[in-house]
DNA sequence: CCTCGATGCTTACGCTGTCTACATAGAGGA
DNA sequence: TCCTCTATGTAGACAGCGTAAGCATCGAGG
């Protein structure tokens, strides 16, 4: 059997080969041009053939979304490792949002891909890391949660923000030094000195 | 002249009528529902109508958004005139999410929407009124602007984990009372005691 | 009264997601 | 060895989409 170019009536590995399409299209050509045909085609594969491993359009893309939340709890976790770790992550959290902007949209694109259990479960994974960074260093049992909660929403509307160009339009400073500073600003009275 | 189910060959208030289609149509269906053809549908026009207002079905979309962040500048406005307007503005914030969840995705739809100006200042106009807040109670000149952004980032992060379902699920706490207590949490250390 | 520009309509094209029906190939039992 | 069964891929068709081209209608201003 052939594994590159070459290949018979069957791909073979065409389950991952479909979500591997979708990224390359995802950061070449943006969210528009992720039509499941356009997948199918970069696939070298027919308009049906996707059909055979995901239910319809939505299944493959929380495929997609459920791979970008992996990448992104690999960034989190290599961030956790640095000191200031909470910093760190909120950094790397802007980062990949920037480096993987379509595909960071996707992962949050507010259909029904709940319904995937493989896509909640990397997401679940993904945003542990961070709660558990923000619970170890939050003292106090009381407020925990709802510091939980805050940073990562903090963090969150920052990318999005980023994303949307609503930051860095005016400023030329590096979106990472912006990142580093609004985090440091929000967080040094809630989790003292760093 | 007939001012409402009838009407000749022309409409007459054609372009903030698909405005007000669409809006319709986005509350009662959500966003896969908003084609071009069915605002025009709704509307009681052909399919082609709309291009005599707006350039394409981006350009209509804009104004739909610009509509949404007049919406949002007036309940922002409102809570600000309440004590304790900081807080007040994050959980109107988050309850202008929610109540108009798919308008609100519409406002933050990453598209080149930014090349419309009016979409442009009726953004700029609802902010404005947060980071205005957020400047009259920050003492410090230098951390202004990094709290500026740290606060409309948190306000925004929290929108849209509420929107995506990531918070509540679990929780029966309802969302406005959630809002506010992250919101106190994070800002409490920042802003001083409310 | 008559023209002319603004506004709306009709038709048509290529693209999309997805349905139905058919083709192929490799694996396991006869 | 051969034969069938199932997993996988293909072909064709359909309705709905955004939108380009050209035609129809109307109201305002000379």
């Amino acid at each position: 059997m052939s594994t590159s170019v070459e290949r018979g009536y069957h791909h073979g590995e065409l389950r991952t080969a479909l979500v591997g399409a979708a990224l390359e299209l995802l950061a070449e050509a943006g969210a528009d041009a992720l039509s499941l045909r356009a997948v199918a085609r970069r696939a070298g594969v027919s308009a049906m053939a996707p059909y055979r491993h995901y239910a319809d359009k939505e299944a493959l893309l929380a495929a997609v979304a459920a791979h970008g939340f992996g990448g992104l709890r690999e960034v989190l976790a290599a961030a956790d490792r640095e000191p200031a770790a909470l910093v760190a992550q909120a950094v790397a959290y802007v980062r990949y949002a920037l480096q993987h902007a379509a595909l960071f949209r996707l992962m949050f694109g507010a259909r029904r891909l709940d319904v995937s259990p493989e896509l909640t479960v990397a997401r679940d994974a993904a945003y542990a890391v961070l709660a558990d960074r923000v619970a170890a260093e939050t003292p106090v049992q009381r407020d925990r949660e709802a510091r939980v909660l805050g940073c990562w929403s903090l963090v969150h509307g920052l990318a999005l923000l980023f994303l949307d160009g609503r930051i860095g339009e005016k400023t030329a400073t590096p979106a990472g030094e912006v990142t580093r500073r609004v985090a440091e600003a929000m967080l040094r009275p809630v989790l003292g000195p760093v």
